[in-house]
Formats: C-alpha cells, structure tokens, sequence
DNA sequence: GGTTGCTCAACCTGCCTTGTAATCAAGGC
C-alpha cells in the first residue's frame, strides 16, 4: 500500500470512529469507513491527487477530498481535529475491547471520565461502574476478560495456524449426529492473511447436536454464547471459533454469505435489490411476495444475480461483481497448475533436511522440476564457500533425473540454483562468473530494513537489473504481525521487473505472504511475472504453496502470469532473460 | 456524507443472534 494512502485511510477510519463514539449519524461514520478502505486499497498515490482527481475514488466526494487535500497541505484537518479535542485518544481504544463499543465507551467517558485502558481496568476494580445505566457485575466481568484477551492474544492469527485448526474442525464435525454438510467459510474461505475468527458452518435439520460436540472439543476452553442459531467459543490458544448451523436447503445462501466478504455482499446484496429480490442468508427471495427462488447452492445464487460463481479469494469487492457482470473473470491459478518449486533450502545452509529428503518429497508432490536455491556466503552465518556451494551442484546433477514424476518417465528435473543477499549498494553475493553456473538465482533483502526509501529503491532495482538475478525473493521482507515491510517505491520495482525479465516472487510462508494480494494486483498492471515459491526450509514447508496460490488469486493471477506453472522449456527461456534489455548472459 | 435518479430527496445491505440488565448494545457477514 502507498504510504501516503495508509495516513489518510487511517485518519479517515479514525474519524468515523470519533463520530460514533460521539453519537454522530450512524451513516456519516459508515461513509468514512467506506472511504478509508477505498483510499487504502487506490493504486494511485493520493498526495498527488487533486480535488477532482480524488473525487474518482468510488466513495469519496467533495466533501472528503476537500478534507484529504486539505490534510496534504497542512497536515491535519480541522474537522477530525475538533473531534480529538472532544474525546480524548484513549477512548477510541477502548472500544477495540471485545463486547465494549462506541456507546459503552462513550458514557465511560461522559460519567467517569475514563480514556485509557488502565483507568477502565482501576474504575471496575473500584465498583464505578455499577452505578452506571447499562453497566452490571456481567459487563464488569466481560470488561476485564477483554482486556485480558486483547493484551495477550493481540488478535489475528496467521493462515496456517487457523487454517489446521479448522480442518480439523470440520473433520471433528462432519462426523457429528445429523450433520449433512461442513466447511469453514469467513476470511478463511477467502484466504486472507491474518484470521481473526473461523467461521463453521454446518447443514443439519437439528442444531442441538452439533451445537454439543461442538462445546466438546477438547481444544474449547471457553463457551463464549451458545444458541440455536450461532454457538461461538473460544480455543485454548485464544482463538474465536463461530459454529452456525443453518438448514440444508439452504446452505448456499448461508455459504456466500458468511464467506463474505462484508464489502462483498454489500454489492450482491444490491445488485439483488435492484431486481427486485432480496438476498440474505436464508435465501434469495422475491421482495414482494417473500417467495423464496434459490438458496440451496451458490452457484444459483449467483447464478439468479446474472454472475458466475465467484471464487471466494475474489470476493472483496475489488471489480469482481464488474468482471463477473461482463463475464470476465479471470480464469484463476490453481495449485495443480504449479509445476516445480522455485525456492527452497536444504540443510546445507539453515534448511532442516538434507538434499535427498527435499528433493523426495517434491517427487511426492508430483513436480516435474525443482530448484534448490540455498543461501549464498554474505549471510555470514550460513558459512558458505564457494567449495561447499559447488559440491552441492555436483549432488544435484547426480540425483537429476533420478526422481520420477509420478513414477512416469521423464523423471522431475532438477534446478540448481542460489537465493543471493541484496546488500545495501544492490550488489548480490558472487561476481558474474560463478553466477554463471547456477540454473536460476532468487535475490531478497535480508538486513538494513532501515535505508531510505531511495536507497532501498535503487537497492532492488539494480538486483533487478543484475543479468544472473531472475526471481526477487519476498520483495518487501515483511513478517506479519512483527515487521513492516520496507519502505520502497513498489512502482519503481515494478517497472524495473518487467524492464528486465525478473519475476517478483509470491513467498508462501505463512508469516510472509509477500508479495501481498493488493501489490501483487498493482504489479500485474506492469507485466510482471511472478513466482509462487514456498522458501521451504523443511519437508513439511513444501506444502504451504497453497497460501501462496490463494494469495495470488487474491491479485487476480492466472497461469500464465506465475512462471513455475510454466513448462520447463519456456521457464528455461525466462531464466535466460531472453528479449529483455537484460538478455545479456549465456 | 455519497450516490442515485433526476434537481432536490430518498436511500444507504439489513437483518440476525446473543447476552445482560439498560429495555439495548455489540458483533457478525
């Protein structure tokens, strides 16, 4: 994301916040919110947007492109400032505890004069809250659970961590009394980066059943709120798990919409309107005569709204409802289209198994090539020599063609390859002559995060422009959660990728996912190529390339735009930066 | 406050589920 549209769509979401805790018009707080993600998510740099140009973002009118230019000019608008001065930052923070809202928060800080979590915390100790309206022993207890969870949970948690809770949920599940269909939908369906809770859904014709081995599990520590509808519970490591149970015909009403997106169904939800009909979870009905038309799949669904089914990695309201209205919808990456691995490591340098098991278990999986890409010797803890790296070469060609693809003939083929260190100047690890001998090479930025934003720049563009170097390796270095990702021109870099024939790398290591679904959406518009790899540093990592894929049908990629999907040849001619203005090696 | 259909007004997805005490707030997609 731009930095400068980060600032506004932060500002923006905190306005809105400020205009429900101070009872503002409920639609007003919601057009700001609406206008924060459209700016989050615009591809332009709004600071160098005017008036009328800002006036395009789908969203933002006079009124708030007024506000943003005038943020621009002189770094602050007078309107969100009138409102900090009313309620004090600390409010807005309160309500980020779970089961405490705008209102709640709001009286807090009418009656008592709470703003700050640590006064919330010091006022329920002292029995303040009692005499409050709407305040009782329960909220008082609720209170202080929330702020447990919300000081030690911090909330989301990464794809793979909710991703093997809820397989095995639905496992759990699907073999209770009465249950005819189970799945997860939510964020998880959709496969976003971080969940915050997993959403259950289950077809059966009697809840109760479900609803028991639900609570049952041996991971449920906690039953938040148990109903006939919705049971939600929270796990022994913190997680948020929703179990709704809904009426088998109508399960495909109930899939799409507690898969979401939010943004997502707003828009169905429209377009339904607008054809006279209404869609909710429980069907897709004629408005006036509340006869019910379809709900039992999603494809009908769809289907009645004039669209093809939507894959869920596209439902967030980013053009998906355009392009499915023109059917145009992008014929998405599977993960069966990926042929080979791109980068991966071996107990030669911080992998934890050797060559043979590595390169086994890609046979597994059925590829029909694999790059070993270890890590090169300016990562002074990897202790790699150029003896070490060769020897290993060696190895390779040996077991090349000694694994088969499926027990076919014509086994896997086998890359050697490096993942080279970008160093602060954009120089990588060996001179041109020894970068020669590999198959491929993937360069990354492993250390001075904190170079300028033209330093870091000017860094990846020249390993872009280094003719050796063909996949950048988690372009923006970000850990989810515990490291932003550097602050680099991304349009520059792209331009350079596709200048020079380097594909960006899809990085599928769940605290990675870097490219990120919304960069990755920009860099397609630059004719980038990209690489779906799973860094893989044990046996088990190979199989994360699913986040990956998931993360690039989130950027809307097809086959064609991912060069591991490719065959080996045309890859071969990829890797050699043919026709490009850096096809200077070989 | 923005958008839509049509020049100013109507509409905004819209309803469900749950818990708690307050006759409503919070949270969900």
């Amino acid at each position: 994301m731009v930095r400068s549209n980060e600032e506004v769509a932060a500002l923006l979401a905190e306005y809105a916040d400020l205009i429900s805790i101070t009872g503002g018009e409920a639609y007003k707080a919601r057009v700001y919110e609406k206008a924060a993600r459209a700016i989050g998510g615009h591809h332009a740099d709004v600071a160098t947007l005017d008036v009328k140009g800002l006036q395009e973002i789908p969203g933002v009118g006079k009124s708030i492109a007024e506000k943003v230019t005038e943020y621009f000019r002189n770094g602050s608008v007078s309107a969100v400032e009138e409102l900090r001065a009313k309620i004090p930052a600390g409010v807005r923070r309160l309500t980020a505890i779970p089961t405490l809202g705008p209102k709640k928060a709001h009286t807090l800080y009418e009656e008592l004069g709470i703003s700050s979590v640590d006064e919330l915390v010091e006022a329920v100790h002292a029995e303040k809250l009692r005499d409050l309206k709407g305040f009782g022993p329960r909220t008082e207890e609720k209170i202080l659970h929330g702020v447990e969870l919300l000081q030690s949970a911090g909330g989301r948690v990464l794809l793979d961590v909710a991703m093997d809770l809820a397989e095995d949920l639905v496992a759990q599940l699907s073999g209770a009394t009465g249950c005819r269909r189970c799945t997860y939908a939510g964020s998880l369906r959709r496969v976003r980066e971080t969940i915050g809770d997993i959403d259950v859904l289950v077809a059966a014709r009697k809840s109760a059943p479900l609803m028991r081995a639900f609570t049952e599990l041996p991971y449920v520590s906690e039953v938040v709120a148990q109903g006939t509808a919705k049971t939600s519970v929270r796990t022994t490591k913190g997680l948020a798990v929703d179990l709704r149970v809904v009426s088998p015909d109508a399960w495909g009403a109930a899939l799409q919409y507690f898969t979401g997106s939010k943004a997502h169904n707003i828009r169905t939800r429209e377009l339904a309107v607008r054809q006279g009909l209404k869609l909710s979870e429980y069907g897709l009905f004629d408005a006036e005569s509340g006869k019910k038309i379809v709900s039992e799949t999603e494809e009908e669904v769809y289907a009645r709204l004039g669209l093809p089914w939507i894959p869920p990695t596209l439902r967030e309201d980013r053009g998906e409802i355009e392009a499915g209205l023109r059917d145009e919808l992008p014929g998405l990456i599977q993960e069966s289209d990926l042929r080979g691995d791109l980068h991966t490591h071996t107990d030669l340098t911080d992998g934890l198994a050797p060559l043979e098991e590595m390169v086994a278990a890609a046979a597994e999986r059925g590829y029909a090539y694999y790059a070993v890409t270890d890590h090169g010797p300016n990562l002074y803890m990897q202790q790699m020599t150029d003896e070490r790296m060769l020897a290993q070469r060696e190895q390779v060609r040996k077991l090349d063609g000694a694994y088969g693809k499926h027990g076919r003939r014509g086994g896997m083929r086998l890359l050697h390859g490096a993942e080279l260190n970008i160093d602060p100047d954009g120089d990588v690890d060996w001179p041109q002559d020894f970068l020669a001998g590999f198959d491929l090479c993937v360069a990354s930025v492993h250390s001075h995060f904190n170079q300028t934003r033209e330093q870091l720049t000017r860094r990846i563009v020249r390993a872009c422009e280094n003719p050796f170097v063909n996949i950048i390796g988690h372009p923006t270095a970000r850990i989810i959660g515990k490291r932003p990702g550097i602050d680099v021109d991304l349009d520059e870099v792209f331009a350079a990728c596709a200048r020079t024939g380097t594909a960006l790398e899809v990085n599928a290591h769940a605290d990675r996912l870097d490219l990120r679904d919304e960069d990755i959406l920009r860099a397609r518009r630059h004719g980038v190529k990209f690489a779906v790899d799973s860094d893989a540093h044990s046996v088990l990592h190979l199989a994360n390339v699913r986040y990956g894929v998931g993360t690039a049908q989130r950027g809307w990629l097809n086959k064609n735009d991912v060069i591991n999907t490719w065959t080996e040849a045309r890859l071969r001619r990829f890797l050699r930066k043919e026709g490009t203005d850096r096809g200077t090696r070989s």
